[in-house]
DNA sequence: CAAAGTATGGGAATCATTCCTATTCCTACT
DNA sequence: AGTAGGAATAGGAATGATTCCCATACTTTG
């Protein structure tokens, strides 16, 4: 899995997050959590449906947005039908998508470090100027992957 | 407006474009593309419809997609309930994207060229080994602007 | 064990977006 | 210039992912 948390301090992780917040950490959650960090990659609405069996569809959007609230998911936009949901690079590690234009799936990847760094700074350098605080980045890279082309 | 073309320039582009489809560049149609070169940044469909008088908001959609299709126009992914809609790379060039976490607001901004050119080698790279053709990328600031933080 | 609060399931409601269709408008050809 | 054929438009209905609601079931705490 793409998290650099071993299990057990993965799940006492999101489960304080969740206790901070009034919530609990239930077993459909915890199969969600696990589900994602298993993956690797962003997964959609049928996917998490399939693999956490009985788990309803009410029951999974409203999960997902708790652990997005307490900052655990992140919902990841794309241009397909579903949304897609991953665990917050807190938990992962900063990472970037690659998304087929075609079939629509993400996958993980890492950007080599020194590339990164440089990027950070020079992010943070315009957004600075343009008044903005507080910057994150969001670096997808879009293309065909090998099945579709 | 951030269209690298003059006028004359761009609307000749895009009626070619058009044509090639065996499409028309229509007035409504033509408003839409001078609508989104004179903002500057991507606009979502309450602003459009507002902006451009006399039009339905299903000519609205219709006239993007078509827009879309020809390589005009290109859909922006946010989080925010409504998409956005901005001129293609080709007819504004290369840029990226400050989006407002708190109010959304989505502003355009250009990447120092030689951080660009190293970041698109690299990606090219990276791509290339993970089996991914042609890509494109696609790099979002996400950060609080001036009037929110 | 009871009380209070949280989670769940199922179905209804929402709402951006897409689809459908009759009508209007262009364009090309005669 | 007139007309046929295709394209565009308006407006409203349909779609479908997501959100909301509420009655029931579970957990935790005293």
């Amino acid at each position: 899995m793409a998290a650099t948390l071993p299990a057990r301090a993965f799940h006492e992780t999101v489960a304080a997050r969740l206790r901070a917040a009034g919530q609990r950490y239930t077993p459909q959650r915890r199969s969600i959590t696990e589900l994602l960090a298993a993956g690797g990659s962003p997964l959609a609405m049928p996917a998490i449906l399939e693999a956490v069996g009985g788990l309803t569809q009410s029951s999974a959007y409203r999960n997902l947005a708790v652990l997005a609230q307490v900052g655990v998911v992140r919902r990841v936009i794309t241009d397909e039908d579903f949304a897609h949901f991953e665990l917050t690079e807190e938990l992962t590690g900063h990472h970037h998508h690659l998304v087929c234009s075609v079939c629509g799936r993400v996958e993980d990847v890492p950007l080599p470090a020194d590339l990164e760094a440089r990027l950070d700074s020079s992010l943070d350098r315009l957004a600075r100027r343009a008044g903005f605080a507080s910057v994150r980045h969001r670096l997808d890279l879009i293309g065909t992957c090998r099945d579709c082309s």
